[in-house]
DNA sequence: CTCGATGTTCTAATAAATTAGAATGATCAC
DNA sequence: GTGATCATTCTAATTTATTAGAACATCGAG
């Protein structure tokens, strides 16, 4: 018993996923090509291997299509971040979204006026809901 | 070149970590029966192994003390969340604080009034300091 | 001083994650 | 149909992360 796999996508996977969410189905080419623009230049080959581990793990599929095959996501992005996120509140945060979102308020980086407005309209909203 | 190493405290070392936060410094023995409790039943060689490549790292500062050594974290809880947290802002949510917080805030979870209530003051705040 | 208890260091095995070349297979142009 | 081209599969090497036993060191009790 050494190292249990991770439960979520690795870091490789994650880069595999962003492309894939972003426009798909897309060929083994595509997906590297994308990759290398975003600074991953990886060869052919090892982007092959990843994308079977990833269908194997049940986070693609892929169909024959002439000489090659595509592949796209059956997981959403939607999804996968709301594990990730969530198993980081409980890791790092100890279970408080809070903490968490502090954490982000107090840093020194700005956040637009607009998206903050959206934030406090989004939590009075959430009050509400919850008032009863 | 294969997989370079993570530069975030892997799992293990967050649980380390986490007990060493609660209270320092610490024998070997005191930080594996407190990771047993919290679920987490090594080795007391295992332990050891993780605790000095934390000291390599500069997680952590050792001291002699009897037959022993005692252990402590010279890097801060808030430093590590922040760095962990930034991380997952940018790999995750592409950058946008703001995405990972009404992630959190559309999850099913409950979070409390009072803490509610605490992040929209907050939020209030950091608007008036940017106000300029 | 020697034994037992307790502690660490050394060594190394295992599994996941990452990487990619060699071998092989399919398709299109002519 | 045959060669060139483009694709995938097979194989395997490397590194991190995790795990822990065997060997060795130290200290207190008697």
């Amino acid at each position: 018993m050494a190292r249990p796999a991770s439960v979520h996508p690795t870091e490789f996977e994650l880069e595999i996923l962003k492309v894939l969410w972003e426009s798909s189905p897309l060929t083994v080419r595509e997906i590297r090509d994308s990759m290398a623009e975003a600074g991953r230049d990886s060869a052919h080959t090892t982007v092959i291997t990843i994308l079977n581990i990833m269908v194997d793990k049940k986070y693609l599929k892929k169909k024959k299509q002439g000489k090659g095959y595509l592949f796209w996501p059956v997981v959403s992005e939607e999804n996968v971040s709301t594990k990730m996120l969530g198993d980081m509140v409980n890791r790092v945060f100890s279970g408080s979204a809070k903490s968490l979102i502090l954490n982000l308020l107090d840093g020194d980086e700005d956040i637009d006026e607009d998206e903050l407005k959206e934030l406090r309209k989004r939590i009075n909203q959430k009050m509400k809901e919850q008032k009863k």
